[in-house]
DNA sequence: ATCAGTGCAAAGCTTTTGCATAGTG
DNA sequence: CACTATGCAAAAGCTTTGCACTGAT
């Protein structure tokens, strides 16, 4: 078993869990992926042709509890689904393309302060925070169907 | 008919719909509501409440064609399920209670400023964007029950 | 050996759709 | 009167759950 196996296996233990297969295997294609967020259809469809079998009702549930833990962060966007993105040191906003569906980080101090600042303002107290830009990529394939994107509900490509 | 109805029927028709009961009953619930932000299944309960019969189905058609017009916008928040609101001239962003689910909308020019600056830098171009602040808002009822937020899933309050 | 975790299938919710009927312009 | 819109009920899509079995510690 290499090492990083065994490196993620105390990540799960540290959070109180069992390093079960499906968990170890939800871990890993997280930290590998070159795409950071999937939705649970996603994960299914891709641990299943890597020749893993795992029941989606699994991945529901080790999602539930890593995004518990602390380990996985819940975006809904646009789309209808939930998608999961590993929870790394810093909070970042999101840049999404309605025509590929890629979604990119990115942080700005001066919004983040400026957010804080009409939350107090409201008196509020805040828990979290959200920031998702909707457009046109910039890879000329999307740049090409940006009609693709207006005909429906103003909106993302659609899975429902 | 008041005159506000025939109004109203008038919007309707300038999308290039028939002015139908359900059309308007939904139209002003949106126009007089104190409430700015429904769901289909609020707005079936408040209008089924009011003694309109109208079905589920043909709200969710009432929705799509009112939002595809330009009439409605929808949103995502951390529910689950899509809440509307009436479009009004400015953009705006949310600031949304975790507590008792309350919706406030604020505007800060300068954070618009921002967003735009980042998605320029990434070639992006911008359809929309969507900021939601979630937090606990100053009513002491929503300041004493804190905690209530947190045990699940960092989240809202959850209708499934 | 024990208790947590999994798979399967069924159920839950929100949203969409097909089709016959009713209503608008 | 022609055509759209509605209601109903069924279906679809995502997610959750009950229960009996499997597997980790």
């Amino acid at each position: 078993m290499p090492k990083s196996r065994h490196l993620q296996a105390d990540h799960i233990h540290a959070i109180g869990l069992k390093a079960t297969v499906p968990r170890l295997k939800v871990l890993e294609l997280f930290k590998d992926a070159s795409r950071h967020h999937l939705s649970a259809e996603e994960i299914y469809r891709s641990l299943t042709s890597d020749g893993s079998e795992m029941s989606l009702a699994t991945i529901y549930r080790v999602l539930i509890q890593f995004e518990q833990a602390g380990l996985l962060v819940r975006h809904h966007f646009e789309s209808g689904k939930a998608v999961f993105e590993l929870k790394q040191g810093e909070h970042h906003d999101h840049l999404i393309c309605l025509v590929c569906g890629r979604v990119e980080e990115f942080c700005d101090d001066e919004i983040e302060r400026l957010q804080h600042a009409v939350v107090e303002a409201r008196g509020y107290r805040l828990h979290e925070h959200a920031l998702a830009l909707y457009g046109v990529c910039a890879a000329p394939e999307c740049q090409a169907r940006q009609d693709a994107v207006l005909p429906r509900r103003g909106g993302a490509p659609r899975g429902r």
